[in-house]
DNA sequence: CCCGGAAGCGTACGAACGTACACTCCTGTC
DNA sequence: GACAGGAGTGTACGTTCGTACGCTTCCGGG
């Protein structure tokens, strides 16, 4: 056809369809012309748009970080003190691990290549220090951290279990966790 | 060639190599064919011995996972009392996070395929359940539950994170999930 | 000694792949 | 109104893939 001039939507729903492509059947399943048939475009925009498949993988993985890391924004923006704070850390345990199906699976997919290749561990260590940020508003860092840890761990194995443990477990290893009243309260860190 | 008769190390080796593959390259990009070349079998011994790719790679993990079941064992079992579960805890996380990358990535990648195809799930549902025995031989149910989650999601952050954290910071993580004292004692299990 | 059948291999085929590149079409300029 | 050149496309090429299947090799029973 060549429609003629500029037309950044194509790009965008490139991404958008790779990522999708991703999340139903796999890294392993994607190819650029099953990517540019379910994004409607012809096989030719993909090379045109993108160098290759590493460059494309990337900038979708960078779209769909963009995306988690908004979710956790709107999760935990909100709380006002600690205990609003637990609250919306188990809340966003839950959602990960139940509604979206999608967002797990991609998730995984990133972990999957980040932990192979260095190039894509940058967008996981935006995304940590991102939800770190949030966290250290109502705790103290090595707290933070150690949060951040459980709520990788409770969203998958919740996503991944038999029998998903009910938020009431969810909330107790969040209390635990965050219970530093016994301990140092200030400074940094743990002393 | 045509050897003549029945070789059962044909089968391991196999296996053994795909499992390598998909460590150093990623599921995306194992094919009969690579796997063959590593293995030094023929081609037609893949689709001899296995029916087909899904067969293979289902396998090969089941084998990973008796692997990695036995480093749980190999940890966990030896503990004699609460201290000595969370020090194993913590060597646990720190020799998964540091050591091999090797299971670290085969890790991710079989939780991606169980985080889309529920074939998959038995193989991580037989992991979680090995690993939950072994917590509580020294902890109740939901704070085993709890500490699984945090193993996997320190482990994975450790793996991950730009300045891993370090020891001190992992075994706080554990005492805080671990510390049941003040809460309710009975159930079916913390002594 | 021989021969039936199981065990295992080599090869060939069609489908799908990534990529390069000549090409068409539009738009802005004069 | 023509034309330069950038935007976008269609197609063709060489590679790699999974799988099927006829073939070879050897073992054990007669």
């Amino acid at each position: 056809m060549a429609t003629g001039h500029t037309d950044p939507q194509r790009r965008e729903r490139i991404l958008a369809a790779t990522l999708d492509l991703i999340a139903e059947e796999g890294i392993a399943r994607v190819s650029h012309r099953r990517i540019a048939t379910r994004a409607g475009v012809p096989l030719g925009s993909m090379t045109y748009h993108f160098s290759g498949m590493d460059q494309l993988l990337r900038e979708a993985f960078g779209r769909f970080t963009d995306h988690i890391v908004a979710v956790f924004d709107e999760h935990l923006g909100a709380a006002a003190d600690r205990d609003q704070a637990r609250e919306a850390v188990a809340d966003l345990v839950h959602e990960l691990s139940e509604d979206s199906q999608r967002d797990l699976v991609l998730t995984q997919e990133l972990y999957t290549l980040a932990a192979r290749q260095p190039a894509y561990r940058e967008l996981t260590h935006e995304w940590m220090r991102r939800s770190r940020v949030h966290l250290e508003k109502h705790f103290d860092p090595d707290t933070a951290r150690q949060l951040d840890a459980l709520i990788e761990g409770l969203t998958l194995h919740r996503a991944l279990a038999r029998e998903p443990h009910g938020r009431a477990l969810t909330l107790e290893a969040i209390a635990r966790v965050t219970a530093t009243e016994r301990r140092a309260p200030r400074g940094s860190g743990t002393p």
